[in-house]
DNA sequence: ACCCTTAGGAAACAGTGTTACACCATGGTT
DNA sequence: AACCATGGTGTAACACTGTTTCCTAAGGGT
């Protein structure tokens, strides 16, 4: 019966897994509303534990320690990015591309606590792997997308989608960081974020000179 | 023997405040050289002291706390920004604040420990005064005065000097600010650089439609 | 000579991430 | 059915962190 033995082995680790994804979810889910509600410097692990009704070695074996719940937080935010990024309807390509811009500002504005923990390090002992920097790159390939068919409609002038992109990305990025950093107050950012989106989108029209 | 009394204490708290002074710039010095060695995460009220060859209490007497020596930090790292955008020599006006430009970014990767605790809150509790915030401003108002002497001169449209000068901070800091986090590396940062100051200032100039 | 203010060091307190150890409750084995 | 083995879990400790308290020593003022 070593057929069914397997397939019973096979079900009990399935079994098993299930259940330890089951209580990854839920410990993920505490981390979560815990860094929205109270902001990254409240994220403890002895107050996640508490949230989730258990101890702080629970986190340990299911994370391995703080920065694997770090890791999964910065996906889980770059993750938000891209559908914020990607639920963008379709249209005419530069509006397109600019809505995706005001979708990234709007995002990081909705999400800031998982946006300092992208790009602000604030979680202190945490730095991201090579594959959670990989997959933080999906937000950029999806406005690279955007430019390319930009450049295919002879919107913009022929170049590197990437390259465009990460201009783009860098200038979004800048706007909305001083922002949520409380540079100067916030009465003309949104009209900044407009002149920053418009001035860099000029740049690869194909009407211009650059 | 009144006035020689109180000439006397006079001197004597002069001469107290010079040694409090002292004391003050050995322990920010310290402090700024553990910073730059070791990062924002070493930088301990315990290590500071140890360094410094004295107790945290010293630390606490003339700081306040750590968020005391965070702001001066602050303060030294908007300083050096402002140095180094200031000692740009002269020219055409726009060379100047491309030049200017180039200065942020230098400054940045030669104090990155500064430019975290400056823009990404690399040290946990801390969050500037507003006397601090106002300080922090002069690099900005020295970019401004350099967007107006480009309006003035007719190389850019008339436009309000702050504004612009904020767009072109954005711009930098967030190019700089993914470098700094390595994203995708930093082989073509120079160049994303670049483009982004020319598009960015192309937008102000007054041949053009923006 | 006495006092008194003040500066500074040691140690304790509350908090952090992390780990070692004991426990128990499963499932498989004899 | 009794036994063992293995894995997950809670408690408590460790090494840190920033901060505060207390105590001591030293020095000028009366």
């Amino acid at each position: 019966m070593a057929t069914e033995d397997d397939a019973a082995a096979a079900s009990m680790a399935a079994a098993r897994a299930r259940a330890h994804q089951v209580r990854r979810t839920a410990a993920l889910d505490a981390a979560g509303n815990l860094l929205e509600r109270a902001g990254p410097g409240a994220l403890t692990m002895r107050r996640i534990a508490t949230e989730l009704g258990c101890s702080t070695t629970v986190l340990y074996t299911i994370f391995g320690g703080k920065a694997g719940i770090a890791e999964e937080l910065w996906r889980e935010g770059f993750e938000r990015l891209h559908r914020a990024m990607d639920h963008v309807p379709a249209g005419d390509p530069l509006s397109r591309l600019t809505a995706m811009g005001w979708a990234y500002r709007d995002n990081a504005l909705a999400n800031s606590a998982y946006y300092a923990v992208m790009f602000q390090r604030a979680i202190p002992g945490f730095t991201p792997s090579e594959e959670a920097y990989a997959a933080s790159l999906r937000p950029l390939h999806a406005l690279a997308d955007a430019v390319a068919r930009c450049i295919d409609t002879g919107v913009f002038a022929p170049a590197d989608p990437l390259a465009a992109a990460r201009v783009l990305w860098a200038a979004a990025h800048g706007a909305v960081s001083l922002e949520l950093a409380g540079f100067e107050g916030r009465i003309d950012a949104e009209e900044r974020y407009a002149t920053l989106l418009g001035a860099t989108a000029a740049w690869f029209m194909a009407d211009q000179a650059g």
